[in-house]
DNA sequence: GCGACAG
DNA sequence: ATCTTGTCGC
């Protein structure tokens, strides 16, 4: 699939920051998302060792509502930035364009590993592979990066808004009974609620929607053995 | 200066 | 995130 090439990635993390700064302005968080269209969900995900500079990258498909594998795309490289809370996007987008330029397919929309504008200058790793992809994506974070929430209900599906710089920039989600929550936020050309919909309906039964569950497992089997579970 | 800090 | 050993609950 086509990717946008907006800038250059061997940036400095002042250049960087000059880059999210300037994107952010794109992002679109209005844009209801046609539910009716969405047939394919895709995940992405990276994987390393702690010794070895090099990245391992996954992109699962799976059918939807089925939540069902439909493939799996890897990819390795090599690190060309470190990881600075903030600017994980220019760690990890790398190696995962690279997949989705190879992608024979087009997914309806991309549930990333992160946050997407719940991040202090409201361009996490998802608005930024949004905007390259010019996809609906969804950030789906297991930890908090800004921004502060009341914990919610101890229900499935229960939430609560989380404010930074008085902004409400994402949602704390339970989207399993009684675990910690995931932390969802608007990556690009999705609203909030759909995002919090597309999560809800991607947790069958564990608090990782199932996508990217599978990106992280596959993309871990990758890294370990690397070895290759295509399936179609 | 101090504490926080996606993956 | 990775690394690593053990423990709690369905």
């Amino acid at each position: 699939m086509k990717v946008r090439s907006l800038h250059r990635w061997d940036l400095s993390p002042a250049e960087a920051k000059k880059v999210q700064e300037q994107l952010r302005s794109r992002v679109n968080s209005e844009t209801p998302l046609d539910w009716d269209r969405i047939r394919l969900v895709a995940a992405a995900d990276v994987s390393f060792s702690r010794k070895s500079p090099v990245l391992f990258g996954a992109v699962v498909l799976v059918h939807f509502p089925e939540l069902t594998l439909h493939s799996v795309y890897y990819r390795q490289a090599e690190a060309r930035f470190p990881y600075v809370p903030g600017f994980l996007s220019f760690r990890e987008a790398p190696v995962l364009l690279e997949i989705f330029d190879a992608l024979p397919v087009v997914p309806d929309v991309l549930l990333c590993d992160g946050q997407g504008v719940a991040h202090p200058r409201f361009f996490g790793l998802a608005s930024h592979l949004g905007l390259l992809l010019d996809l609906p994506t969804v950030g789906c974070a297991k930890s908090l990066l800004v921004g502060e929430f009341e914990p919610p209900g101890v229900e499935k599906g229960s939430f609560t808004p989380i404010h930074f710089q008085g902004r409400e920039v994402g949602a704390a989600l339970r989207t399993r009974r009684g675990v910690q929550p995931v932390y969802v936020s608007v990556g690009h050309k999705i609203t909030l609620p759909d995002a919090l919909e597309l999560v809800l309906k991607c947790s069958p039964r564990y608090r990782i929607p199932e996508p990217l569950r599978l990106a992280h497992q596959y993309v871990n089997r990758y890294r370990e053995t690397r070895e290759t579970v295509p399936v179609e």
